[in-house]
DNA sequence: TAGAGCCTGGACAACGTTGTCAGGCTCAGG
DNA sequence: CCTGAGCCTGACAACGTTGTCCAGGCTCTA
């Protein structure tokens, strides 16, 4: 990581850095260096006027205690880190947010960082993380192997992994039930006389991906209706492609009346396209969407909760730190099928 | 806060924080504590043998830095601070990942709290930030008065706010133009043909809204139209309120035949109430919202770019730690009107 | 009035790292 | 063989805080 050495100073010549310490506030209020940390952390056993003296010196010259130092000291920094994919997708800003309260609720702060879903980013991160001595994690994994934080788990860093299962280590985990709900999806579709029905989703090595692909197999096999290669389309994502994609599904002498969609980006885009044709073709997508409700027709969807999400592994996380918690363990979140129309299109055979 | 004062170990004896430490290594590898160091911050003077131990040494002990001890001794911690409204608003999504792409590349980690509008938060969060020491500040305030920063700032923690004005000290400020925008997205209403136009917006209190609430007036003043209270409705923003401030907008004797909304909250409501009616009623809404493109009419914005006012903010708060920045500033940025066909439809008288 | 016990305050070490500085080694040149 | 230059290496202090421990002064009682 580059270091920025030069520094012109903003202000003249004090050094940056050059904050009042307990000793200054010491010195002024014309007390012992240990009373001032005693006023600082409400400890008692100081007389009220000495606190005031302390008080009032505190205020004057703008005190505020040093952090590192004191982590340095007590072990804790009463912070946890949370590594996620992009902050910018509304997918994890409500996950993100619930850690935060949880954290909140325990007094510790939150430092998060995107890995842009790249496992040596992820990597990268995570140390950086552990390097500042995070209290806890909270990993929505980009990498599939996660042995590089074995050192972390041994030395007590409570760790949990969201979203999909850590690599070779053995961890708390908390999903959503990815296989159950696309099953449930692509059987919705079933239900209301789709039978040839097409699946577009990301990589099948991601976790989450392969898993919303089992599901809509599974659904396919219930219903004994064998599936074709050319309905599904994995590891598509970026919006040119997944278009290409559905097209290609929709104009097969034999079109897919019906599409599943392995997750929001991708669904945002299957609509668009759907948008433009005149036959109607039903669209189950996983993962809710902002104003699902208010378009022609409502978009049914395989709802996760992602605050939950968020919220259980972080309520987790304190447990393991409170030392409440043993074993590591795997947490699955039911999702829900939400239905508004786009589902319950029959088809257009 | 709370503090967490029990702790039993998750393993065995070892107390957390047992964690190897330079001395460590350097006891195994059989060199000085100083070498060791050296090794890890890749500084010269180290044969490639003795490298070779302490690499092996740091590997066998699963040994990393603690930055805050580092921190402790350099006096910079390599991270910046984010205060925002909700991380989980779609707004402040694509800013915090842009302030953290900017921190990033300047080899800081990001560390971000939501003050949930409310200004003692707000501050909580920011003390909270300085106490460790973070080299810079961006923050998107929630309250107006901002006067306990005066230490920091003397101290040179870098600072720059965004999205509204700092209240009473003398700051960087990174806005967009609300005045301008909100001003040319109700002239273009009038340019339609409206006469009649409502205005749903949040507490004038609340920079942002005052600065549309003004805008809205210049357009109107513009175009030779006086205002009637009675279309105008500030510091509503649940939805219930929302709805029924809508509705009796829509069902005076005179009732208003375009509305425009003050953010994206209020704008969705505003949407859901306006596809119940079967009369059409023009909309433009400021801030913009995914898939606005697929509603029926597609939804005309005045967009604002928030990765944009992230990314500025952050350049900007690092051009202060390099020294290059003198005086405080303001920067507004422009927004985008962004016409997809419910700020076109003609009034309906 | 003296002694016991309590309350307040402060001196000191320690946390893990980095900057400074000096010592020891090697090697070339005289 | 001696000297000096140059390269490695390690001892030591310092960063700002908190935990431990002790001293001094006070109050209260016998």
């Amino acid at each position: 990581m580059p270091e920025t050495p030069r520094r012109t100073h903003r202000l003249s010549g004090s050094r940056y850095g050059n904050r009042p310490t307990m000793k200054d506030v010491a010195a002024r209020a014309g007390v012992g260096l240990k009373t001032v940390s005693r006023v600082v952390n409400g400890e008692p056993g100081v007389t009220p006027e000495t606190e005031r003296r302390v008080q009032e010196s505190i205020e004057a010259l703008g005190f505020r205690r040093n952090d590192s130092a004191r982590v340095l000291r007590k072990g804790r920094t009463a912070s946890v880190g949370l590594v996620l994919e992009d902050l910018a997708d509304p997918f994890y800003g409500p996950l993100s947010r619930a850690v935060e309260e949880v954290a909140r609720a325990h007094g510790a702060l939150l430092i998060n960082g995107s890995s842009a879903e790249d496992a040596d980013r992820e990597q990268e991160l995570v140390l950086a993380l552990c390097a500042r001595r995070v209290d806890g994690l909270v990993v929505i994994p980009a990498g599939d192997d996660h042995r590089y934080l074995e050192p972390e788990l041994r030395a007590g860093v409570a760790t949990v992994f969201v979203d999909r299962p850590a690599g070779r280590i053995d961890a708390d985990v908390v999903v959503s039930d990815n296989y159950g709900g696309a099953r449930d999806g692509v059987a919705h579709l079933i239900a209301h006389g789709h039978r040839r029905i097409g699946f577009i989703g990301d990589m099948p090595g991601i976790h989450t991906a392969s898993e919303r692909l089992r599901g809509y197999r599974a659904a396919m096999e219930d219903a004994g209706i064998p599936v074709e290669d050319a309905w599904m389309s994995l590891g598509v994502t970026d919006p040119e492609r997944v278009r290409r994609a559905t097209e290609e599904m929709l104009s097969r002498p034999d079109p897919v009346t019906a599409v599943f969609t392995g997750n929001n980006r991708v669904t945002v885009t299957v609509i668009r396209v759907l948008s433009e044709r005149s036959r109607p073709v039903a669209l189950v997508g996983f993962d809710d969407i902002e104003l699902a409700d208010l378009l022609r027709p409502g978009l049914t969807v395989v709802a996760q909760d992602s605050a939950a999400l968020g919220r259980t592994a972080a309520e987790r996380l304190f447990r393991q730190l409170d030392g409440t918690l043993l074993a590591p363990e795997r947490i699955e979140l039911p999702t829900k099928l939400i239905t508004r129309g786009s589902g319950e299109l029959p088809p257009a055979d």
